[in-house]
DNA sequence: CATGAATGAGTCTTCATTCAT
DNA sequence: AATGAATGAAGACTCATTCAT
């Protein structure tokens, strides 16, 4: 060992870098701040990372990455669609809001400002996200579980609807629980607001 | 006069720092850009807002509170519930696509970084939006339109999943047109994704 | 007077750019210390001149013409070309040392690590005192006083063996006197080296 | 063996530093890219010269000195001054066109900003280069070749004059050859400009 | 001898804000 | 009411140098 765990120092960068992109966003991240977060000096964290946005890149690319396998990983089962979608919807409520820090990057912070480089990457894997979510849409489709919709575009809304209840009882602790979320979500999501 | 025609410098620094804080964000949005789309010289622009924060809070504040309105003026009408609810997805997206500006400020910068005292003024805002929305379900809901669920967290999602539909199809012109967009939403929202 | 005086800041910063230009070098010059000669806030160096660079190349520049001009205006005379051409070399001896900051810029950081626009701009002013030269050794020529031989060539050798003794004699101030190095220089340029 | 083979590695370096101090001048040059371009770890050039400074000096030095040892080398001749004097004009211009990257590293770096020892070593190396063409001079004067002339400064004068015309020629190499050049030069050096 | 990860002092540059006019 | 020159605090990034291995 020691060839074999190169450097830690590379992960402790991007686990501070991980928490203050997302307590703070891109722009008013600090490079000083993330260094002494990490414990190292600001000079290691550009022999590490190039640049704040490769850095931001970096971090927001191999939290996905993590959550996507995640997702994939729990989501093996075989259950009847209903209540494989019921357990798509509360495994990525979870893990959103474990993680919520990336989530929030991811969000929030694909505005303008970084490196148009970096901006297509993490749209890139933004993308990815969205290309799971449809293909799993699509397989409910195939089984005849789910309507004839746009898949993307479902994907694209089951995205956004997930983050922005998320989001809200993040903000709001008090007026709602995880558990409530997913319950909502599904409800909405398998048989819509109408039909009282 | 006076208090009525407040010099029309003060609209135009509105006019320019709506579309410059919504093409680049709170933080990307400089004061001396601003300025010359409003041809006025910096100095007036803290003549008339007493700060950065203050001119973007009261960019948001007047913008949101013109949406608001104009959803509440069209939606006046004695239609059933479900065509009423129809025309409510279809205002919002209209609106949010015509003042995607605004739609995109409010969405995706709320973010740290702005003195607490406006980012509270900001999310009063947007929770008067949340709150109409919320109101209107209500009132379907006590036709017996809209089942039991969480009216706050409906509003919410309701707010989330067009925000996130919008965005796409604005980002991707060409995956899909407004049109598409009201029918998938109104589908997912009315009758769930599932029930194929 | 107001607006007839634009703002002396400008004239002062780039006295204070010269100075320090010349003593260090481009590089080595930094500009919180030009900020400080020239008595004016940090921001205000970048709010006359945009960048380092090209503070650099204004100095440069206006420096240069106001040199050219002076010789220009200094040899205005109706000597005989012998007289005339001592007077050349005299006049730009005499500038050199007045000027050795400016001289020692221009001959001796030309090199890399500054914008090729500003770059090119420097080269443009350069090429124009060679230019001035060649042309009073075009006149000269059709004189029938100056040989036939390469002017353009001329006017670099000229330039260079006038910069090389003004340098060395203000690096040994002990070695030779201004007189000195204007009849050596003299005495090599018109009748050679060789003829004891 | 150890005194004698200083490990090649030293060499690597030295002739990396030529090259890219000559390219980029001292300020610019950094020691990654020695150190890449010498294929060595950065390491390994402080552990053979102990800084930049120094070893900018050892290239300059090592690299003047087998300067200078070739051009007496091939001044080894009977031939009578003024042919000697040609051969000296042309052999420094054929060394200097060979060597640009030294010649311009002590015609243009000269300046501030190198720890003052190490300024000093280097202008020991040039003032010995200087001595040894105005050894040359007198030795012509003593033959009754070169006229009374301070001998010094006609060495520097000499330097000058080849340093400003081979500069020229290098940077505009459309505009003249080394044959021409080495003409132009002898033909002022030998009589002057004036003689039409 | 050789290495290269780590360091941190030192720089340029940006930009919200002020204030004399 | 309006201006715009001036400010200076703050931040990203560079690079010579060190040292544990």
């Amino acid at each position: 060992m020691g060839s074999a765990k190169t450097s830690n120092k590379h992960k402790q960068i991007l686990d501070a870098a991980a928490t203050i992109f997302s307590q703070k966003g891109f722009h008013q991240a600090r490079m000083d701040e993330i260094a002494v977060m990490a414990e190292v000096a600001k000079g290691t964290l550009y022999y590490n990372f190039s640049s704040k946005s490769l850095l931001f890149a970096a971090t927001v690319t191999e939290g996905m990455e993590e959550i996507v396998r995640k997702v994939r990983a729990e989501l093996v089962s075989d259950l009847p669609f209903p209540e494989h979608f019921h357990l798509l919807v509360s495994t990525i409520v979870r893990l959103y809001m474990q993680h919520s820090d990336l989530a929030h990057i991811i969000f929030n912070e694909l505005s303008s400002g970084i490196d148009d480089e970096v901006l297509v990457e993490i749209e890139r894997v933004r993308s990815r996200f969205i290309d799971f979510i449809a293909e799993m849409l699509s397989w409910g489709q195939q089984k005849g579980y789910i309507k004839n919709i746009d898949l993307k575009l479902s994907a694209v809304a089951l995205a956004g609807i997930i983050d922005s209840v998320c989001s809200h009882i993040l903000q709001n602790p008090d007026e709602g629980s995880e558990e409530k979320a997913v319950e909502t979500l599904y409800d909405i999501l398998s048989s819509g607001l109408l039909g009282g």
